[in-house]
DNA sequence: ACCGTGTATCGAACCGGTTCGATATTTATC
DNA sequence: GATAAATATCGAACCGGTTCGATACACGGT
């Protein structure tokens, strides 16, 4: 490996000048930049990363942190954001959490004694705590998805609300009044909000909701997957499941299936985010759905700007709130 | 941040001393490594990880290279080796090439760059050019999914000849004699080898194979799509469709659903590899699955043990071929 | 009392860059 | 042509650690 030494030997000029030279090219002249230019690529030399993140204080790595890298959500956001970065010259480390807030806290920290020059995160946590440590983080940063209560932060993310409320509104126009809701954790902002939507879209329509109606899922599929037998036994079973998020609904689908149900001739069934593969499965499900690129575009620009704007440390933090998009599918049937 | 230098300033030590006790404490006086520990923690010194790698010249960072961080194949060998590595007080750089060689080398020139003590690979390309890279890399690296010829590093895989075969033999004994193949690019090596499988098989059973019954699916949907259309449309239909892997395995899926056909009455599908909502697509397809999780657990055994063991450095490459496994589901008819 | 051995600690050089203030050189101004 | 201003280059200090060879000291053996 040819150091900066070595090209400067060679150009016959200082180290300070071969630095000068490449960091920036209009403070040499020309007959001094051509030479250096000409030594670099003799010996062959390019600049340690390492090296300049220590002497700088600061690298070109944005960190992106979330709960689950498989999680196609992500993964549209994700690449959004390695595109943008790379145009502007930065590279994007990705780490998964697996949705465990001691594993998230570990990772930021190293990543931030890597010296990355930006953070994008998923909050997997909320509470005091937690919102003291995502405080504590000096690097720029953005957050995306979930909205955490007391962080200061900009944020990037869906309407919620909405959403819920997109799909109950579809369920009531096609006759439903028995409507079930499997939620998620009570604390995530997403999953409040759209059960929310749910609960304020019925009570709007002049509809009571039952209480055995909405179950808790965890966002997960083996709790959706529990949630859903717990509707299904019900005497009075509901006549549409709305699932607050795909793997909930998708679990319910399962359930429904494995149980003899058929979808949408005895329940309808609708969901938010999509999957992967949802247009193979049987029946389509009738869904609301983020825009992961538009999202991914957004947090991207504003996290560059964060990083590369000298005014922007003084700008207050700010919300990106997205509308969802509705998408029909086979799944829910008029009663 | 407190530096090393005030904990010796702290501690009334030099600065040898201070990093001595914390990179080998045997080597100090029981009375020093104590002084040294109580002043870190009182001025809460950390050691900058960035400046360890400089001086040392290699970090504690695995580098992890795919070309599909999304495909969950993908993640849940890369989870193996997150938790393998974080044991030894490893930590995984997730990156993701999109499949593009030129973004492959881009990143794992910058992986270099930052001093990585690992590399675990999945390679995205073949040739000469290709080979001579790989070649370059002097870090302790190993390779997995797709085995390339004329690459001496270790190789952690599945028998992808055997999952061709196991599926099409699944086929013969259901008495399916037209059976199409779905295949992936003649020059990855799981996709020839799968297609290999296929055709022996059909070779030993005394069937002759018809070449239109072989597409070209590219291991992509949009292109197992239209491969799919192809064997659809032709007057003789196939009886059964084999997808070299799950993206043209579903893409011929959704195909037959469009047009109308029935799966299984009309024709049988079987893949290779599992998608993650399998178990709620209709019908369940029957397919052979690799282990990755035993898969993710040699390729991190594997690579720590290049890393760590100083003997490891003369160890030939080595092949690690695991045997996938039959899943069978409702998508196979006997005919 | 003398010497050899081992252990604890230290200073200095080094990893490979950046950056600031000082100096040398060129150009502009009158 | 003298002087001021601008430009080009350099040396040295620094980022925050590691590591090697040297030194100082304690201990046991004779």
């Amino acid at each position: 490996m040819a150091t900066i030494r070595d090209v400067a030997r060679m150009a016959e000029v200082s180290v300070s000048t071969v630095s000068l030279a490449f960091s920036s090219p209009g403070r040499v002249s020309a007959r001094t930049l051509e030479k250096v230019r000409s030594a670099a690529s003799q010996v062959g030399y390019v600049a340690d990363p390492l090296a300049q993140s220590l002497a700088r204080g600061r690298s070109r790595m944005i960190g992106f942190v979330v709960g689950n890298v498989g999680n196609p959500f992500f993964g549209d956001i994700r690449r959004e954001l390695e595109n943008y970065a790379l145009e502007h010259e930065h590279f994007v480390l990705i780490t998964d959490s697996s949705g465990k807030t001691e594993r998230e806290r570990a990772l930021v920290e190293h990543l931030i004694g890597l010296k990355i020059a930006g953070l994008a995160l998923a909050p997997s946590s909320f509470g005091p705590d937690y919102v003291d440590f995502i405080s504590s983080i000096k690097v720029p940063m953005v957050c995306f998805d979930q909205k955490v209560a007391g962080i200061e932060r900009d944020f990037v993310g869906s309407n919620n609300f909405l959403a819920g409320a997109m799909l109950t509104e579809h369920l009531l126009q096609l006759g439903h009044r028995r409507i079930a809701f499997i939620a998620g954790p009570k604390h995530m902002h997403t999953a409040s909000e759209r059960h929310r939507g749910f609960v304020e879209t019925m009570v709007s329509a002049g509809i009571e909701v039952n209480p055995n109606y909405v179950v808790d899922g965890q966002f997960t599929r083996s709790a959706g997957y529990e949630a859903a037998m717990r509707l299904l036994i019900q005497p009075e079973r509901p006549t549409a499941i709305i699932g607050a998020n795909n793997a909930v609904a998708l679990a319910a689908l399962q359930a429904m299936q494995e149980l003899g149900f058929s979808c949408p001739d005895d329940i309808s069934l609708a969901m938010i985010d999509n999957v992967q593969w949802s247009s193979v499965i049987t029946p389509r499900i009738t869904m609301v759905v983020q825009d992961t690129v538009q999202l991914g575009n957004i947090i991207a620009r504003r996290l560059l700007h964060r990083m590369t704007s000298p005014e922007a440390v003084h700008e207050p933090a700010q919300d990106f709130v997205l509308a969802p998009r509705f998408v029909p599918g086979t799944s829910c049937r008029r009663v």
